[in-house]
DNA sequence: TACAAAACCGATTGCTCATCGGTTTTTGTG
DNA sequence: CACAAAAACCGATGAGCAATCGGTTTTGTA
């Protein structure tokens, strides 16, 4: 999944926004950096095709909407950023997630470890103690 | 950092060979997919140019070496995925975390609470007890 | 129905990877 | 030293994708 710059802000505008049509995220993004509305539309389509948006016609306009978070986008892209490089054991990505968290200060372990808790009781049960 | 599909397959090659010429590296990858030695002199070449290899002259060859590992590749290529989604709030990486590590099981998410305490011990020292 | 707004389509530009051919440089050896 | 072989080096090509724009068609509504 290869993202261009305008198609990421137009994704982080509809983050944002719950929906919007092309004038209006033409509006709002057109503030920092030119383009015209076509350039716009061409990118909702792009993203619509690569399946991040869903649309609606209301009216004359197509009105689009995230289809996936930010989060479940990010985890999708580590996903596919990384898969070449891990064969069967997923402990690279462990140790990859280690190197990041290298640059993460103690709130964000600590966060990082009550996650993890999280994701146990979301789906877990016996593995209370054998952490051997 | 773009990578294509033979930068990542020269790269793996260089991870489990320590060191390796132009001329080997061809060897062995060429086995599954077909290309010229030239070909791979000129990814090794790019590869190079990014930073990702070092290399030395020997005799005529000169013989490359990967320059970081495969865990530390890895995460700088999470890092330049997700940092535009990222604004000073690292906690959408906490959270692309999160939605990565519910593709793991139990034994990866205790290897990653170990991991956790081991960077907290890595760099430090008084967060013994302060988690709010 | 006529008009204005939007969608749609195609072309262009710019970038990067993979690949190859041809030229220059290096090197080892007779 | 001269020469042949091997490798590095350079430039070109083709493919794929993002961004952008112009022009044409479709469509909703007054």
């Amino acid at each position: 999944m290869m993202l261009g710059e305008l198609e990421k802000q137009v994704l982080q505008y509809l983050w944002e926004t719950p929906e919007a049509d092309a004038k209006q995220v033409h509006g709002a993004l057109t503030k920092h950096r030119g383009g015209t509305l076509n350039t716009i539309q061409s990118t909702l389509d792009r993203l619509f095709k690569k399946e991040l948006l869903t649309r609606h016609k209301q009216g004359h306009a197509y009105y689009y909407r995230a289809k996936i978070g930010r989060e479940e986008l990010i985890a999708q892209l580590i996903q596919e950023v990384t898969v070449d490089f891990i064969n069967e054991d997923e402990d690279s990505l462990i140790a990859a997630f280690s190197s990041v968290s290298a640059g993460l200060d103690d709130e964000k372990l600590s966060q990082l470890e009550k996650m993890i808790q999280q994701q146990r009781q979301l789906r877990g049960q016996e593995i209370a103690n054998n952490v051997d």
